[in-house]
DNA sequence: CGCTTTTTTGAAGATGGTCAATGGGTGTGG
DNA sequence: CCACACCCATTGACCATCTTCAAAAAAGCG
């Protein structure tokens, strides 16, 4: 069984000095774990959530509803990360997230958190500061989306899921899992399903990367980095990977 | 002159409560004067302020630097905004922010900031709520230039640009000023200039707004809304104009 | 009033979207 | 164990849209 609060814990500590009294605050926080399966909502656009989510296995990711019935993927979460912390203080979801992949996330109480920030402020400052990065990928993604080739477009957003999976240290040697189906990174990259083929095919014969069967393996990080002009400096990590 | 403590105490009250303590712990938060001129660089990528900047006149906009030097616009902030915020807790400016067109800041020392934090959580957490919309807005962003038709896409902007505008009562009427350029706005929306161009003729030729001269005038909200698939829901504001 | 910047318009070409068909892999039920 | 169905990936062809390039018109500025 995964320690919940361990899981929280080394995700501030990876920017913030966490005290003995921060530790024993983190640890009283109560939890309910969900289990979720592929593609499951855990909470959907328009809903008021109680407690936020902790992914504590898997990968989660945040989307918009558009009118039509399309989604557009805003971002993905992985092990350690709070993808609806903005609940905390916004009252309804501008957002859904559901779970891409086999899933498990912690549900923590808004109103035990709250209590938290209360007594320990700088609990409350890091948990910010993981607001904070969160926008900055969100900003990433608009210059992506809107500036970048679609090959850069590409090769940027696996720098960018690899480089966090590294730091979290969910990788496992070159390669990570990423159950994410092309029409899935169309919704997120803004292209048609035969445009993401042909994109990963294109990459794939650059041979700085390959993705099948949801798994992404890094071949050459320095050009793949160059492709997808990726410069992780928008993380605002403390401890980057060596590469 | 301007009282800058009351135009942010202003922004604040549009979604929090404040107590009197709260209006004396703002008051005291000591600032500098900033005057730009149209297109001058408050802060730039890669810098660390040691304040955060409340726009106390004119609109300021935030941007990427690419490789190639172009730039791409993220957000636009008119007066009562915090634009750089996250510079309390993130380090490195990951983007630059300039004046569209004149504008005044008034620059906090973070130090002060915080020590306002530790005493009065409640502004904190006014502050990130602040920032939580911020995000929510970078989200949108993302949908937009990345899911919508060009049309869409830019009635879309103006439709926020002249909501948050009104609900902090900076519009005129049915105009409001906007000293933004085409090519600007091609920078903020993902198009080249020529499209912007002919983007706005399609919106002119509905009848549904006009823009020249740097000025916004929305001639039928309704229908402008709708072809731009806005929904003000994701500004998370508890008190909407009338529209 | 002359100069610069911005907006506007046209035409050609590139790029990515749409549509359609094929193939591979997996899971289910007979 | 095989047949079938379904989902997802793959590929090709055509077409719509947007970008690029170029040039003229209009507006702003000293």
């Amino acid at each position: 069984m995964k320690d919940v609060h361990r899981v929280l814990i080394d995700k501030l500590r990876e920017h913030s000095r966490l005290s003995a009294d921060d530790l024993i605050a983190i640890r009283d926080l109560s939890f309910t774990l969900r289990e979720l399966e592929s593609g499951e909502d855990l909470i959907r656009q328009g809903e008021s959530p109680k407690g936020a989510a902790l992914v504590v296995d898997g990968m989660l990711g945040r989307y918009h509803l558009q009118r039509d019935g399309r989604r557009q993927f805003l971002s993905f979460h992985m092990v350690g990360d709070l993808p609806d912390s903005q609940g905390i203080f916004l009252e309804r979801m501008d957002h859904s997230l559901c779970a891409i992949g086999h899933a498990v996330a912690a549900i923590i109480p808004h109103r035990e958190i709250l209590r938290m920030f209360e007594a320990r402020p700088g609990l409350g400052f890091a948990i910010w500061r993981e607001t904070l990065v969160d926008a900055a990928i969100f900003r990433e993604a608009i210059t992506n989306n809107s500036a970048r080739t679609m090959k850069a477009r590409m090769a940027h957003l696996f720098c960018e899921l690899f480089y966090r999976a590294e730091v979290s240290k969910l990788t496992d040697g070159n390669s990570m899992q990423l159950p994410i189906s092309l029409a899935q990174l169309g919704d997120t990259l803004g292209m048609a399903i035969a445009t993401v083929n042909r994109t990963i095919s294109l990459l794939r014969a650059s041979k700085t990367m390959d993705f099948r069967y949801g798994v992404l393996t890094i071949r050459n990080w320095q050009s793949l980095a160059k492709i997808g002009e990726f410069d992780p400096g928008y993380l605002h990590l403390k401890r980057a990977p060596a590469r």
